[in-house]
DNA sequence: CACATATGTTGTGCACTAAAACAATTTATG
DNA sequence: CATAAATTGTTTTAGTGCACAACATATGTG
């Protein structure tokens, strides 16, 4: 198969044609976000803090207050997986659900002091962790990404 | 908290602020992900073909006699998770498994005849959700794109 | 009141991911 | 050659995430 098959010595490997991949945008989204998942997990993985968590944690600190499906809408979330999510930021001492004081059924959703105190450290672990990853980009190229992604919102 | 709340008459909500979120690459690449996932879902769920399952697809046409863990190398799979997808995709008569002459413990991918010809109707109907999902961009805009997440890799 | 809608919750199913263990086989090492 | 180590495919298991339906509670509208 390769120009060297089974050659041992070298570590060579048939390079992979991947034909239309190429040129695909999912794909690449695929293996970009892959890439920036993986890395945000092995930054915060020890603080018990997924990026699914950190997107509510962030929500809720900038909108406090919020109902769970306004946080899950924002998000582009499900209702139903919104529950254990706060259960666990609960857990956590991160965020409280109160009894909204309009709606009998809802709860509003706020951080608390320890959870404020905690998305400072957390802030930091998941910048310093971005800007890593940024260091493979161009300057300004960042700046393009997020204006071109955000078009297919 | 709304300027109107609970004003079921009016569709207006109260903007959510998203903090960091809006400079953070991670999270808009999930959501631009997000994005493409639901559109090739809508486009070739009825063919019974995901994301996952296109891609061993590609690769397996454009690299043919390629074992297993190759595959899950060059995508970036779990060797483990490849045996579901290729169980899959050889009931469905689109690949088969062939002994490898040179190694007894390996596999080697081909595509069938039909499985060739279920390749053009499919990259047709991928292309086409693509170029939709595309005409949100400048031109020039989606070459830049890949050529950025590229360094991601 | 009758009816429709919204919220949080539970449960289910599906798909993807990862890790560990295993048999068969191949390769490396002495 | 003989033994140890590594590889391949597979199974199993577990965990995660996501989507959908159903439900009880509560709110709104007529």
């Amino acid at each position: 198969m390769g120009s060297a098959a089974n050659n041992l010595v070298s570590t060579e490997e048939d390079p992979v044609n991947y034909g239309v991949l190429d040129h695909m945008l999912g794909y690449k989204l695929r293996r970009a976000q892959l890439t920036f998942f993986n890395s945000f997990s092995a930054a915060c993985s020890d603080l018990g803090v997924s990026p699914g968590l950190f997107g509510v944690l962030v929500v809720v600190k900038e909108n406090p207050g919020l109902t769970q499906t306004a946080v899950a809408k924002a998000l582009a979330n499900d209702r139903s997986a919104m529950v254990g999510v706060v259960d666990k930021l609960e857990k956590m001492d991160l965020i409280e659900r109160r009894p909204s004081k309009k709606d009998r059924r809802s709860y509003a959703l706020f951080m608390t002091p320890y959870g404020l105190k905690f998305y400072e450290k957390l802030i930091k672990r998941v910048s310093d962790q971005e800007e890593e990853l940024y260091k493979l980009l161009k300057p300004g190229e960042k700046e393009m990404l997020l204006a071109i992604l955000d078009k297919f919102d």
